[in-house]
DNA sequence: CTCAAATATGTTATATTATAACAAACGTTA
DNA sequence: TAACGTTTGTTATAATATAACATATTTGAG
């Protein structure tokens, strides 16, 4: 089971970090920024991530094996996230919106699978780089 | 710019496996299954598997690092991909789904992005699984 | 409280996934 | 036929992720 709040020392430090930072971390981007705080080696970097990602407090981008911190309410601990991802500056936007959630919650359940989440990933040019 | 129809040899041979095969295929383990036709290195599939996709012939199953055969017309060489993934069997579902494409399509454009394409994966427990 | 269970940490090693860089062959097509 | 783009073959290495094991710390039931 997965504790309310607390976070561990490594887990606080690592989000910390992805809070901190304006797009996404990889993995070995955030060891490196950590190894003046003692923590030297991946796996302790992938299990703070896992557990964060289990709280709810990150997610990952699959395509971009990166991770980046919550900024909505509604993902109800990542069941249902959604992404906007500018192909050219990097950038990666979190798509908080309940009624896109129903929509493809309910739109799986028709096809015959026992819903558990989904991940929607959308590329193209930001605002800014259009 | 891509080729409409033929394919090269290493091409073929990379999508034939992949058409053959059940559940998604990973990038090594087609390696495995080709070096008896004398393919040898990992840059000769990844070549094949980019230039697959770019074709539209194959997908990418982002959360797996593992990829699929193209079962849809639709999808418009890849621009709007969604699949439903059985966490308990592998298996990986096409959805092609029209009003789908529409909806999410059209979705990203009123969040002000130029829209290229999505791709979304659905997780739950297949009808044999659940 | 207290001890057992669960969780978290530290560490070394290794597995898995993917790309860089370069040379040679092939196939258009102008 | 020469120039161009594409594909191939090859060696090396980068980037991402997990296995396995020993120890420490926290938590909660009795």
């Amino acid at each position: 089971m997965v504790q309310a709040q607390t976070l561990s020392r490594n887990q606080q430090i690592v989000l910390d970090i992805i809070e901190k930072a304006k797009g996404p971390l990889k993995a070995y981007s955030i060891l490196f920024n950590v190894q003046k705080k003692g923590i030297n080696a991946p796996q302790q970097i992938y299990r703070a991530l896992d557990k964060l990602i289990e709280m709810g407090k990150i997610h990952k981008i699959e395509s971009k094996n990166a991770f980046v911190a919550c900024r909505s309410s509604d993902c109800e601990i990542s069941k249902a996230t959604a992404f906007s991802i500018c192909e050219s500056c990097e950038m990666v936007d979190e798509i908080s919106d309940a009624k896109l959630s129903k929509y493809l919650s309910s739109f799986n359940h028709r096809k015959g699978m026992k819903f558990k989440r989904f991940n929607l990933e959308f590329f193209g040019l930001c605002k800014k780089c259009k």
